[in-house]
RNA sequence: GGUCUGGUAGUUCAGUUGGUUAGAAUACCUGCCUGUCACGCAGGGGGUCGCGAGUUCGAGUCUCGUCCAGACCGCCA
């Protein structure tokens, strides 16, 4: 036997025990007369004590050769500690070690594994297998692991039945790049591997499974963000015979039941805020609404009055930031620098001292006088000592800009607060977006989203005002959820296809399976999916999913682990009868 | 595809205007230490300054290229 008790359980109440214990060695604490060793599992550390008067020799020589990381088995007696810590759960014992077997032995490691490591990033992830040895690495999976338990009780409790979806699927050229796998006994040909399990989903609805979900990899070949991987994880759901506020319920309650299970924190009704509202208040479909900062439109008070800039634009927009004021010339300077960025893409920015003594001053003082400023601080919301920062140009890029500034500004002043959580439903998306690359419309959400009824007719005379039954649930600025009623007559999603630039041939090749099967009594059916690393990265205070994730990509979507992707051997690419020829 | 930041000891970093033998902390090794727990003290080993060109009497430092890492834009139905 291995051991009797794990490295966090023993207590004063053991004391006088015989017990053995397995684990690593943290840290050795060598006086001569006396060794201490903290010995490491999941579940704590215990202090072991090798001591010139109580411990047999030849354990003693065999304590100076421990390193770090060993991997040690001890038998022991568990004694009161002469100096107790009240630091650790088991600082008031002690284990006086007289048996000790090195399990294995250990390279000492390239980096110190404590909570606050010196490792870098990088270093980390070559080494994953140690980052996760460390107490903050393994309680971010432990927590995923509670996050995905409270999430299955829960769907399951309201009878969702967890169904499993094949990873091997069709490519199809609409939304992401699919990643693609050669099919050995059919030469020349490849799987892709999903996007998402959409139709397989919606084809369990008609297959009557009414209540369906998974906790299920998806994939997707392209560029990689802080909060992107290509394989991710999804909490997939669908649901028969609902409608939009039937499945805004039901997933509202998930998400109120992981806040209180895993947060506990008790939050009301979820507010709702449509795609344009959501749009012309913070000039983002995801917004943060933990603090205000919210537009204010000038356009009125800001046209026609000589200034030619905003005479000319589409959409000028300010926000007013909080004791903005006290902003020096310089750090003023530095934040138009900063929307002037590529990234950004502003091409100036106006600003509004909001002076204390209620005056204002601006950079725009030859156009404006202080009653314009005024209307503007009106707009804006800004108080006495706010600074009004004023973008203007092309609607949506304003909105954009803007929303980039406001993210700015409330990460500067700390005001995404990592233990606070404000959900959002956004609704009433529109149905199509326009592509510039292309020069037409496709499915802003995917191309199985239904219209809002009665707007079928639409689709002719204005594609672009067609509002779809698309939802969004945004959890502190970010998606972490996304879904729709679906359409679910062969003649729609006829009609939707030929709108989205499908021929019907092209639609029936890619997606006839699913046509076929709306002819076959299909039920009205919709649902959502979680990005769950998001999720469970947002739960736990943090946008950077990385360290929820056991072994994750890097930057270049490379494991450095495993150093993956790699070249396969010429055999294997025979076997599939394909050659390799990379662009010079 | 693009923008920005970084790459110096096992690790995290500093390194001034281009100028002698490239430093600190930590980790590692040795010794000492009668209650440590971020133990302490003394000593020691450890460097292709990412790589390649160039400028220069002289490059960690400047220029160009390249590779790697991270953040962002494009992209993510």
């Amino acid at each position: 036997m291995y051991r009797t008790h794990s490295n966090g359980e023993l207590r004063a109440e053991h004391i006088n025990t015989q017990v053995t214990l397995s684990g690593w060695v943290q840290k050795i604490r060598d006086k001569g007369f006396m060794v201490w060793v903290d010995l490491r599992d999941r579940y704590g550390i215990t202090q072991l004590i090798f001591d010139e008067e109580r411990t047999p020799k030849e354990v003693m020589d065999k304590a100076s050769k421990l390193g770090r990381e060993f991997v040690v088995q001890v038998t022991g007696q568990v004694i009161e500690r002469e100096s107790k810590n009240p630091n650790m759960p088991t600082g008031d014992v002690e284990i006086l070690v007289s048996e000790v077997t090195i399990l294995n032995t250990s390279l000492t490691p390239p980096f110190t594994i404590e909570d606050k490591t010196d490792g870098g990033d990088d270093l980390r992830m070559k080494y994953r297998y140690l980052d996760i040895r460390r107490n903050p690495v393994r309680n971010k999976l432990v927590f995923r692991h509670k996050v995905t338990m409270a999430v299955r009780n829960y769907l399951s409790e309201k009878d969702f039945v967890e169904v499993e979806t094949p990873y091997l699927i069709k490519s199809t050229p609409e939304g992401a790049r699919d990643f693609v796998v050669p099919s050995r006994m059919n030469e020349g040909q490849f799987y892709a591997l999903p996007q998402s399990p959409q139709t397989f989903k919606q084809l369990l609805m008609v297959g009557g499974m009414d209540k369906y979900f998974q906790i299920v990899k998806c994939f997707r070949d392209e560029d990689l963000r802080a909060d992107r991987q290509p394989e991710f994880t999804q909490i997939d759901c669908e649901m028969t015979f609902v409608e939009q506020e039937d499945i805004l319920n039901t997933f509202e309650g998930l998400t109120r039941h992981l806040l209180k299970e895993i947060n506990d924190v008790e939050i009301g009704d979820f507010p709702r805020m449509t795609y344009d509202e959501a749009m012309r208040r913070y000039g983002n479909d995801k917004p943060d609404i933990r603090f205000g900062m919210e537009f204010g439109e000038l356009n009125a008070v800001a046209q026609h009055k000589d200034f030619n800039v905003f005479n000319s634009a589409e959409l000028v927009a300010g926000i007013a930031v909080p004791g903005g004021n006290s902003y020096s010339r310089k750090e003023i300077d530095k934040l138009i620098d900063w929307v002037k960025r590529p990234q950004v893409g502003a091409l100036g920015m106006v600003y509004v001292r909001c002076n204390d003594d209620g005056s204002y001053k601006s950079s725009v003082d030859k156009f404006y006088d202080q009653d314009d400023l005024a209307n503007w601080a009106e707009a804006t919301g800004a108080k006495a000592g706010d600074l009004i920062c004023v973008l203007s140009g092309e609607m949506n890029k304003t909105r954009t800009q803007l929303s980039a500034l406001r993210m700015e500004m409330a990460e500067r002043l700390e005001l995404r607060k990592a233990d606070e959580f404000a959900p959002l439903w956004v609704i009433d998306f529109p149905l199509l977006e326009w592509d510039e690359e292309t020069e037409r419309y496709h499915a802003m959400h995917h191309p199985f989203t239904s219209p809002k009824p009665g707007q079928m007719e639409l689709l002719k005379t204005n594609p672009g005002a067609v509002k779809a039954n698309a939802y969004d649930l945004v959890l502190n600025g970010n998606e972490i959820g996304g879904g729709s009623i679906r359409i679910h007559d062969k003649e729609t999603q006829s009609k939707m296809f030929d709108y989205l630039g499908f021929t019907p041939e092209e639609a029936k090749a890619q997606f006839g399976f699913l046509m076929d099967a709306f002819q076959y009594g299909a039920p009205p059916h919709g649902g959502i999916a979680f990005g769950l690393d998001r999720l469970v990265a947002i739960l736990g205070g943090q946008e950077t999913i990385r360290d929820f994730i056991a072994f994750p990509k890097n930057n270049a979507g490379r494991d450095v682990m495993i150093d993956a992707p790699a070249p396969i051997d010429k055999e294997q690419l025979k076997e599939l009868n394909l050659a390799i020829t990379l662009k010079p």
